[in-house]
DNA sequence: AGTGAGGTGCTAAAAAATTAGCATGGCCAA
DNA sequence: TTGGCCATGCTAATTTTTTAGCACCTCACT
């Protein structure tokens, strides 16, 4: 039945790294960036990019003394509400149950008690509304 | 402190695209990935980029009948788990328990309530396990 | 057997992405 | 003030991607 998903990136492989360690700091300079991609190109090339970047409308930056700092401009709710939608559509035939137990499992051990515990809860809360028939 | 976590993609955005395309349909003959494909070029274009997938050993491909079928090589519970922890490092901070809040907020109400239940389970386990101390 | 439809690989051209280099400007310290 | 350091923007070249076109091959059907 060919669904049409992939809502193409319009981003180049550099793009994205950079765009994703944005995601990550929050925010960053050149600089920083640079120091985060493993293989990364010459400085000039990294401040081209995010030049690039904010022409295309994704990032801004802000004069922070003496240089800039970019940030994001998609809210990063926004941004992970994709990211996750995407993921789960192309690993976990699209449910979030399924990606969940793979979290757990692999993680899973990690999770500190409190977290766990926040888990519960929400997940509790998830059977609720799901009883409630999800009205609002 | 610099974490360098990216470890570069070395796929071209068309490359990512058809593989992301096989991780979700298990596998695909050209045709379907190019119906797939929103803003796909000709079919031409998806064979060669099949080929050179095949020629980097990210796809194999099968004889069936008169044409080919095209699969991923990696398995599936290992390319999940790299986007899993790279979805996780990029938008949760690392965070396990985050994002699968972030899950069930968003499609928590889907959830049946098998899969709760199904959760609920894992969750336990997982309670158990870290009460364990995370002993074999 | 002949014909047409639908596959395939290969090659080379076109388009896009990636990168480096250079000239400029601000700021701090000597 | 002068010099060095670091940042910036821009431009142009290099490299990679992406694409289409062509020639061939197999299979089903007439």
């Amino acid at each position: 039945m060919a669904k049409k998903i992939n809502p193409l990136p319009v981003l180049s492989r550099r793009e994205r790294q950079i765009l994703d360690i944005l995601f990550r700091r929050k925010q960053a300079t050149a600089q920083e960036i640079q120091a985060d991609i493993p293989d990364a190109p010459g400085n000039s090339a990294i401040r081209a990019l995010l030049r690039i970047l904010e022409d295309k409308g994704h990032v801004q930056h802000r004069e922070a003394g003496p240089r800039y700092v970019y940030l994001p401009v998609q809210r990063a709710d926004v941004a992970r509400r994709g990211a996750l939608r995407h993921m789960l559509d192309t690993f976990f035939d699209g449910s979030a149950a399924g990606a969940m137990a793979a979290l757990l499992g692999e993680d899973g051990g990690k999770l500190t008690p409190a977290e766990l515990e926040r888990l519960e809860a929400i997940l509790a809360q998830a059977r609720a509304k799901s009883q409630n028939g999800g009205a609002a």
